[in-house]
DNA sequence: CCTGATTTGGTATTTACAATGCGTATTACT
DNA sequence: AGTAATACGCATTGTAAATACCAAATCAGG
C-alpha cells in the first residue's frame, strides 16, 4: 500500500504554506527548502491549481497560495484528487485489465469500499491539523 | 493508492483455493489458469505458507491448500502481510527518508490511522465472502 | 531405493513507470 | 522592454516490481 511521491509532495506543500499563510511561495522556493526536484514540484503545484486548493499566479513576484482556508481542506480530499489517476489493483483499471476473474470476483467492491475507507479516515482531519512551520518563525 | 501484484495475486490465489476446498494447487496449475508468471506466483504462495495461510506439500502430487476455513481468514490481515514492506509515503521507510519535515510532521500519525483503517474495513470480509468458482463446476 | 515431480530459495534479468530534467511558450509584474 | 514566474510537452533517468532462470531440498510412488 503507497501513495505516490507526487500526492506526498503535494502535502508537504500544503503544510508548509498553511504554516506560512499570506506568502505566495515559487516552486523554486518550495524545491530548495524540500531539498527535492524543481520540476517535479511545479507539476504537483499545477495538479493543486487545477484542483482549486491553490491560487497561482505568473510573473514577477508571483507564485502560489492556498485558495482557502487550511481548516476548510481535508486531507483525504486532497489525497483523492492527487492519487486519482492510480488504480488500487489491476482491475480497477478496466483497459489494461488481464485478471481471469474479474466478471465474477466478489473483491473488487469490498477494496474500492477499503480505499474509501481510507479518505474517509483522513478527512476527519483538515489542514489545520498539520500545519507545518519552519525552525525560525 | 495502489496494492502491488504481489498483494493481488496472493488475493487470486486465496478466493480460488476457497472456491475448491480439499484440491492440492500446485504454483504450475494456478499460473496456468490465471495467465501469469508461474515463479513469481510460486514466491507470492511461498509468503502465504510462511504467514500461515497456506499449507504447502513438496514431492509428487503435492501443492498448497488452505490452512484454515475461508470464514477464519480476514482480507485485511492478508493485505497487511502481503504488503508489510510497503511504506505508505517515504517517511515511514525511516533509513531512506529525506523528507525534510519530518521532526515536526503532523501528517505522518493521521497517514498511519488512515492506513489502519483500510485494514480494518477489509477486515470486515473474510474470504468465505470472496469465494471463487470456477466456470465449469 | 531410485526416479520423477514439486516446492524452496537465491540470483539475475527485464520491464514498466514514477521521477526527473529540459526546452519552449505563456503570462504578468516592474 | 525586460524579467520573473507558471504552464506544458517531451525526453531521459532511475528504481523497484515483475519475471525468468537455476540449483538444491523434499517427497510420493513404483
Amino acid at each position: 500500500m503507497r501513495l505516490t511521491s507526487f500526492t506526498d509532495y503535494g502535502l508537504r506543500v500544503l503544510m508548509r504554506m498553511a504554516g506560512t499563510p499570506d506568502r505566495a511561495f515559487t516552486a523554486a522556493d518550495l524545491a530548495a527548502e524540500f531539498r527535492i526536484s524543481r520540476n517535479h514540484l511545479a507539476k504537483v503545484i499545477s495538479a493543486l491549481a487545477a484542483a482549486g486548493l491553490l491560487e497561482t499566479r505568473r510573473g514577477g513576484g508571483g507564485g502560489a497560495m492556498l485558495a482557502r482556508a487550511p481548516k476548510d481542506i481535508r486531507l483525504g480530499d486532497v489525497v483523492a484528487v492527487l492519487e486519482a489517476d492510480q488504480a488500487l489493483v489491476e482491475c480497477f483499471a478496466s483497459d489494461t485489465n488481464t485478471c481471469t476473474l474479474t466478471p465474477h470476483c466478489r473483491l473488487k467492491a469490498r477494496l474500492a469500499h477499503a480505499g474509501a475507507a481510507f479518505v474517509a479516515d483522513l478527512n476527519r482531519s483538515t489542514l489545520a491539523d498539520c500545519v507545518y512551520r519552519p525552525e525560525s518563525t
